[in-house]
DNA sequence: AATGAATGAGGTTTCATTCAT
DNA sequence: GATGAATGAAACCTCATTCAT
């Protein structure tokens, strides 16, 4: 089964690798559908036009991102557990969609993006926010706004794949745990005995 | 005093702000030209082209960006201290270059710069590695590739400074402490007793 | 029969006239687009720039010039023979396609000619030079160097053909007859008696 | 004396060089002033724009070609004679000014000649047409259109001189000589004795 | 008088989009 | 559905001309 990619699979696909390593003005829609081995115009029977690809690519993303973060979400764990199963699932996500990754982190803010786009970001990042604001709550987290120790952790997070997407940087278990507890004792709060 | 910019400095400013914006793609010579309130010809009395004032902009920004965390270092502080420094130089380029800052960390990967301009990043880069193996080798810093610690710090530091950028988040003095200490806290080796 | 043109084809044509009447300098892209009446990004699909262009143009021109003059050579014939051949060679050219004939003369020097244009008209040169040098060799072409004796027979014969082109000359089998006798007898070598 | 070239001479010379090289619209009002070592600006003091410096500059060239021709004119000498005098006349100016006499020849048809350019031109032009007119009452020049036999001479020589511009023929008293027979073989009437 | 920085109209070229096949 | 030739608006860039110095 999934043999062989459906075209508009493959113009997403492409798309993907294209923005990301291009941003979406340095693409054109001609060198999407060459790395698609489409038509150009068969890119306009599956999206209106270049910005509604772009838009379907993102909310496509971040769906994925979302469910990746929130699939087993340990809504009974403590703080630390479900830091480490939001980061992880993080890990899921980059993993299996590099491109979709970096691609949403730089265009989160695009002119672009639709309100529909901007949306389903925020959703996402409103997660986060209850999750940092819970934290804080209970004195676990460090009393910082929710925004900056979300940038903190997120910001960590999406350099360190950028090396890894650019083939800097190989991944293993390990330097993920470590990474993973770097970005925890960012944000949490340290008592005397660690 | 600063009474009046030249044309080139007009030019310099305002393709700053573009490209951090928009992006490099995203912005047109005679957009840049519009807010630099000059004619468009006038731009390539100053840069050969587009691609060429890029890179100028890289450059300069760059230096100043070396120049602001290297300026007063502490070669005989701590690795404590140094951090410190560095952290709060970081701060005071892109608190007085914050388009800069951005356009900087946006920038240093793109397909058009050339290879001086990648040699003038490589070169801030080699700066913070050598810091992060002489901690490392001090057993302050965790001992994780240079490459990663680098990350983590700026992609933490870039993405609040995102935020700031975008008017999202007011910088204060205290947050500011807090947010080196987070940073600090990342990447430091952490002792059973703090 | 030739009742359409392919797009190709009225480029070809638009721009050869064009080029003729105006020189590559003085001829616009869109001039050309105009005059075949086909959309600007048109001619791009066919030809890479407008130096691609004229060399295109300037190579088959060559070509059919080349066909003309040497089609049925007379190989075995006299010294006068080849001349008369060889003039109503350029005539036949002239005749079918007289914007070419123009635009290779002007052009055949010009500064945006590619190496591969200026191959095609020395190899044209080489067989008049071999022509000429065997006419001397007989002693039925004056001794004069090859250049010079086809300079001669070329710039009048060119000169003659401007007049037709602009319109200000109308050419008949008899006049041709009587310029070709004139052609020859100004490289020729004359005996006392005729 | 004539130590130093005025601006404008400087100007003149420079703009004759550039035209004859690389046509009128090759040739950029900066390239003129560079090659005259003078600002762009002082041009626009000696020439009301780049058309009107044309201009003058072929009325200069035709008037030097006239003065050549006409110095000294055989009034009441042989056909024969007259043509020897013409002939080395253009020489004459070909030899003291070989870039003014390729940029008449070129340029004698631009479109952006103006009225008294074109007459200028037409003078010179018409004072041939009598001569030839003169000669073929005589029964010595061939009975062709004076158009005619003006190009085929006019045409020889211009190829001919276009090789010595090009440094691709070394002149010689000798080999003019030579190629003045040529001419005149080519349009004189051959008796049955030579 | 001389300059060259400044300009914007217009040149070359690209590219998102359409549409006949 | 699928294509890619065709298009023209808009991109990058040049250059004739002006004008403050």
């Amino acid at each position: 089964m999934e043999a062989t990619l459906s075209k508009r699979d493959k113009i997403v696909e492409a798309a993907l690798v294209l923005f990301a390593e291009r941003g979406y003005d340095g693409t054109t829609v001609p060198m999407i559908a060459d790395k698609a081995e489409v038509g150009t115009g068969t890119i306009y029977r599956y999206f209106e036009n270049k910005e509604a690809l772009v838009n379907a690519l993102f909310q496509d993303c971040v769906k994925q991102f979302n469910d990746a973060v929130k699939r087993d979400y340990p809504d009974l764990g403590s703080v630390r557990e479900q830091f480490k199963h939001v980061f992880f699932g993080m890990v899921r996500f980059a993993k299996e969609n590099i491109h979709g990754f970096y691609f949403v982190d730089t265009h989160s803010n695009a002119r672009y993006l639709d309100p529909e786009s901007r949306e389903s970001f925020r959703q996402l990042m409103d997660f986060l926010h209850a999750y940092a604001a819970k934290g804080i709550e209970q004195g676990i987290i460090r009393p910082l706004q929710a925004d900056v120790l979300i940038a903190i952790v997120f910001g960590a997070f999406t350099k360190v794949f950028t090396l890894i997407r650019a083939g800097k940087l190989k991944e293993t278990p390990e330097m993920l745990l470590q990474i993973e507890e770097c970005c925890w004792d960012a944000v949490s709060v340290h008592t005397k005995n660690g």
